[in-house]
DNA sequence: CACTTGACCTGTCCGC
DNA sequence: TGCGGACAGGTCAAGT
């Protein structure tokens, strides 16, 4: 499940770690990771030196001195683990939850090795990640940048703009809108329970029914519970660790995400959990009544 | 076109 | 205890 908050953590652990390693070797399983890339993994990967690690919606580009960059989704159950040379930074002794073990392990599809031999560990339970190898220059122009829409939490990502885009999808209901990439990048099923119980919005609402009182309401809370969650190190369910297989503890102050039978902390009705937009969705049914204008 | 549903996978949990 | 089935949820393709 790692969401934007999420991912962010996984980008600022690399970003501190990646940076001036030198890659000597890349070992992957078939199918999705690399599909139909060997000569260039062998051309522009190997012997790449890493220069940063960025991230767009759910997306992080490792990019490499060579003029390409690594594009990796994690989906639903990716991670990317670093291990120093010795291996031993998450081993006995330390001071973490970690849930990684040896690696790699039966869920890595693809490992890769740096000349001061430490490693980066993709592993995906699930298979629905990728990593790709792509020009940096051109990684806007894939299919899956081209459709995103602003960036969450970027400083010029206005109301207006999420007021508008939202409008787009009014048709639908408000919680399929915001978990529509390309009206904004980042959100997932958490983010989204919690910005919708946070602006007292019901998920089944119709987007173009929600008034712009709620709307605003529903832009800062999301905004401001991923933020949270970033500080938090993200959430962890089952899969998800960050960069040093660490979990992170957001879902501890979750209000809503996963509490059904619980009270709710505003009113202390029970929360109860139902299916919006295809997904499993919690709420408060006394605070989030749908079709009210306000 | 706008929107919804199913497929992609594997592991886990629940009920019988 | 064993087993089938529902469920997890990001994105894309296919269906309505």
């Amino acid at each position: 499940m790692p969401e934007l908050p999420e991912v962010e953590t996984v980008r600022i652990g690399l970003a501190r770690l990646l940076p001036g390693r030198v890659v000597v070797r890349a070992t992957h399983d078939t199918a999705k990771s690399f599909p139909n890339e060997s000569r260039s993994v062998e051309k522009h990967l190997i012997g790449a030196t890493v220069i940063t690690v960025r991230r767009r919606g759910k997306a992080l580009m490792i990019d490499l001195d060579t003029g390409y960059s690594l594009v990796v989704h994690l989906k639903m159950t990716g991670q990317l683990v670093f291990r120093d040379a010795v291996g031993e930074r998450f081993g006995a002794g330390h001071p973490t939850d970690s849930l990684v073990g040896e690696l790699p392990d039966r869920s890595t599809r693809v490992t890769l090795d740096f000349q001061d031999e430490s490693k980066l560990f993709f592993n995906d339970q699930r298979k629905f990640g990728w990593m790709k190898l792509v020009q940096t220059e051109l990684v806007e122009q894939e299919p899956f940048f081209l459709k995103l829409g602003p960036e969450a939490l970027a400083d010029d990502f206005t109301f207006e703009q999420f007021r508008a885009a939202v409008l787009r999808r009014k048709g639908t209901t408000i919680k399929a809108a915001i978990l529509d990439q390309s009206v904004l990048a980042g959100v997932g099923n958490i983010y989204a329970d919690e910005g919708l119980f946070a602006a007292r919005i019901h998920p089944a609402t119709r987007a173009g029914d929600v008034s712009t009182l709620k709307l605003k309401r529903l832009y800062r809370a999301l905004r401001e519970v991923m933020r949270l969650s970033i500080s938090l190190g993200g959430s962890s369910d089952k899969n998800y660790v960050d960069a040093e297989g660490r979990k992170g503890s957001y879902l501890t102050f979750a209000k809503v995400f996963r509490r059904e039978g619980q009270d709710c902390p505003v009113c202390s009705t029970k929360i109860i959990k139902l299916r919006v937009a295809g997904r499993g969705t919690h709420i408060c049914p006394r605070c989030q009544k749908q079709g009210r204008l306000s």
